[in-house]
DNA sequence: CGCGCGGTGGAAATCCTTTTCTCTCGGCAT
DNA sequence: ATGCCGAGAGAAAAGGATTTCCACCGCGCG
């Protein structure tokens, strides 16, 4: 392969001055120098090493993503985004999917840093566990000292998200939105507690609940886990609880299927027997049946904007925090309760009062 | 940042040594020094710089996997199965959706072959362009020079894909399973001829009808982007060009579920008016309404398997063509054709005949 | 008693670019 | 005419890890 040497040795140079062409130096170099060096890498077919260049500035032009399930629409659309915008600036993407395993998260972040990576964006939720997020911090403050920027597209140990969704809101929004409707038993599948998100997600539960004053009725929350799969048990164990609620609202889309799916077998009609939202609006949340009503998120602006504010940070501008806006869409899968006055009459004065 | 020279001053050795104890080396190292230079590297956080490593061994602990669409679930599953197995070994992965435009395509496997990527793995299908296809070989033959392994995952100017799967008989089986439940007139939405996996598919299509004595329409047929709006427009100008045909074969899932949509907008029902199949079988397929019928794919084994060609093409074995097995699944958009008699007797001869 | 060898550890070269630091030379001002 | 300045080009160091070669020590064997 050749290298810089071989192609100064014939355009008759120094490698010095080969450089100075190739890696647009701001250094002065005479135009016929210039063409010289130019139509000699031509020539030999000359492509830089990045790893000689990355070794000598400390810095490979690379950007991590940490995603929880690349599988998963949310986190795909949002590394979409972010390699949109990073691929514009010369940079490669690394994603890597934890699973939501903290040790494989340090283990990337650990690869991440031994690589220099230029940026880290973590697209998911931080995740609860104290020794796994000391661990980790230590690789990212390392990181930020040789230069690189860090940057949470989610609530984590280290505070909420730098380019996020307001959580809370759009979880009381959507609620307050089933209120709306004419709901009062309101049950909510959740996500694990030791995901950062799903705690700001439930809080909003809670608190357009409180606001409507409807009590919290602990029977009526249960956790799952963030996928198809917890969307759909957690979804039937809250029926089987209380056979009388009128609307589910799950903690993300993925758990909203599971829980249209199980509806389905369990021939429970949506939104006639129960009306079910969920969040993030994946790509797809549209074309279940029914359609989903859930909140739509920027997925793919959060990416870029996530990205554009790293370069800010390597720029060595403040970054500041920035929350991006989120819209409620309701489509079929909620409706009036259409049983609403029975269970009004059934349920316990216990229940309702707060 | 600590270097291995830091970690050998502490150690009180010297940073061969050190080196050897943190690489793996087989070279004798006393087991109390041994202990030394660990403790030191923990003492002082030392993770070892890739960049130096890979600067002299001209190789990254990188793969690169270029995609068409890392939101396409089709990739985002193959991409999976990479970093499952990739992830394993200890390498990164670099993803890159090109979007299907070659100039993109080239420029990501220079910057792997600029990085010293140890592998390239081309998920998606080749494009069919003589400049860049050139283009692009002459860096992937660069990049075999400093032993780097290239995957194909699907067809290629470079030939058929090392792993992949029967794209020509699965598409084949398909149109053959519609005219086993009936179906004689039965269009095609294919994906764009300059993709080298859509010639394949078609060439599955017209062997079938072929084998079932069915002449080939050419009005029947009609190529279309890869994507939703692709098949749901393509879709509808087959139903325009010949109400009487009652199944419509798509080149892919995606296409497959546009042509859902579309149809349920136009109020065609589906499988009553017209039978629908896709392929590859993406999560999601099956949650359509109707269940898609179409082609199953073992797409994160594709990629775990494409990275383990990889690792033995890395090994220095030689690489054998190997085929995955895909299978037929017959959901709810396909069914006997129910206006079937009435197309029988309407066709036109000379559009049967061959 | 001397030689050679296995076990250990170190010196130094190497990978490839970029970037000071120097140096030269022509031109311009004093 | 001399000094200075700027343009242009080169020499050499630096960045961090790995890997030959060597060297040394102690021990076993002849």
């Amino acid at each position: 392969m050749a290298s810089i040497v071989d192609v100064a040795r014939l355009a008759g140079v120094s490698p010095a001055t080969a450089s100075r062409v190739l890696s647009g130096s701001t250094h002065a170099v005479s135009q016929v120098t210039r063409s010289r060096v130019e139509a000699a890498a031509a020539e030999l077919d000359f492509v830089p090493n990045a790893l000689a260049r990355g070794l000598l500035k400390s810095r490979a032009p690379i950007v991590g993503v940490i995603v929880h399930d690349i599988t998963d629409p949310y986190f795909s659309e949002i590394v979409r985004g972010i390699e949109d915008e990073a691929e514009a600036s010369g940079y490669l993407v690394i994603t890597s999917s934890s699973d939501r395993i903290p040790a494989r998260e340090e283990s990337y972040v650990r690869l991440l840093r031994g690589m220099r990576a230029t940026a880290v964006l973590f697209a998911g939720s931080g995740i609860r566990n104290a020794e796994f997020e000391e661990r980790i911090g230590r690789h990212l403050v390392a990181m930020e000292r040789y230069g690189a920027a860090v940057v949470h597209l989610s609530p984590s140990a280290r505070g909420p998200a730098l380019v996020g969704v307001d959580n809370v809101a759009a979880m009381a929004e959507v609620v307050r939105a089933l209120v709306a409707l004419g709901h009062r038993r309101i049950g909510y599948v959740g996500g694990p507690e030791w995901l950062y998100v799903a705690a700001d997600r439930e809080r909003g539960y809670r608190s357009a609940l409180a606001e409507a004053g409807i009590g919290i009725d602990p029977g009526l929350v249960v956790t799952a886990s963030f996928d198809q799969d917890g969307g759909a048990d957690g979804a039937e164990r809250l029926l089987r609880a209380d056979p009388r609620l009128t609307a589910i609202a799950c903690a993300n889309d993925l758990q909203a299927l599971g829980a249209l799916d199980r509806f389905a077998q369990l021939g429970v009609s949506v939104p006639d027997d129960v009306s079910v939202t969920g969040f993030d609006d994946i790509p797809g949340a549209s074309r279940t049946s029914p359609s989903l009503s859930t909140v739509h998120l920027p997925l793919r602006e959060l990416g870029r904007s996530g990205f554009l504010q790293a370069e800010k940070i390597l720029a060595g501008r403040r970054p500041h925090r920035r929350l991006l806006a989120h819209e409620i869409v309701l489509r079929r899968s909620t409706s009036k309760p259409r049983r609403a006055a029975r269970v009004a009459v059934d349920v316990p004065a216990a229940l309702v009062a707060s």
